[in-house]
DNA sequence: GCGCGGTTTAGAATTATTCTAATTCTCACT
DNA sequence: AGTGAGAATTAGAATAATTCTAAACCGCGC
């Protein structure tokens, strides 16, 4: 199941097990993040929806991302004082941010870890979702 | 040592230590940030700072916030597309962000499970500091 | 005491995001 | 296949957060 493959009878049925109507810019706003295992940012992701669909507007690449996170479909990441990021890998994961770069890199943790983190909280707190976000250089190999 | 009584010369002797010119304005920020274990905005900064140094400008908010952030002094904090903010527990933790109040609440955990963040790293990632936030509902007791 | 360089100031500028109101589309129901 | 209700999209304006700019200011080493 390579991304870049994800056709629209695929799209049309993710987003139709989440009830959302499956719209075109729907779909093809999820189509690119999905495309690249980058971190765009809405202009980003905008700039290339726009080549498939010339008359979206930035307002709907916004309102569709919006959509796609509230799913589940996309994740959000934010960095310090910087455009909000969004991440096309759905499995559980870090981020590293390298500062030198600014670029993002996926990184995998140990299940026992993830799990770990997931039960550690004092009672009282439920969470959904975790954000671990790592900040450094990474070697320049 | 209460935050709260912390005084100038501690303050200026704070700043010091980290190389940079211990000017009001500074001094003032970053007393205000320690003073309330809360995890305020520039805007919210900038309106307590103008109690005590009512000429201050939000620009020099910002730098302040930065110069003291690259010093260590203080932390930021990024939630999903809302201004950022500042937090004044320099002790490792992580943050609880309530979804339903928009409160964020500092979470201890356990050091072994600190220490196994900052090892499980790739080779050639150099992680400098890890943010680790949850999200989701607090029991609303 | 003087001057250099870092700091502050006010306000303008920029950038990211959201809002608005009008239009268009989707889809369930015929 | 046609229709209507509600949801989605559009362009552009509005807002909000942050950064920039240029001038004035100030602290500190000489």
């Amino acid at each position: 199941m390579k991304p870049e493959t994800e056709n629209h009878a695929t799209l049309c049925q993710r987003l139709k097990e989440c009830d959302v109507r499956p719209t075109p810019q729907r779909e093809v706003v999820l189509k690119v993040i999905l495309a690249k295992r980058d971190h765009p940012t809405a202009d980003e992701i905008f700039a290339r929806v726009k080549a498939q669909l010339p008359t979206i507007s930035l307002a709907t690449v916004y309102n569709c991302l919006e959509t796609l996170v509230q799913c589940g479909l996309i994740r959000q990441v934010n960095l310090e004082r910087a455009p909000t990021r969004y991440c096309p890998n759905l499995h559980e994961h870090a981020h590293f941010h390298d500062e030198a770069t600014g670029q993002i890199h996926d990184v995998d943790l140990p299940p026992d870890l993830m799990a770990r983190l997931h039960e550690v909280l004092p009672a009282g707190f439920d969470a959904r979702s975790i954000d671990l976000t790592f900040r450094g250089k990474a070697a320049t190999n």
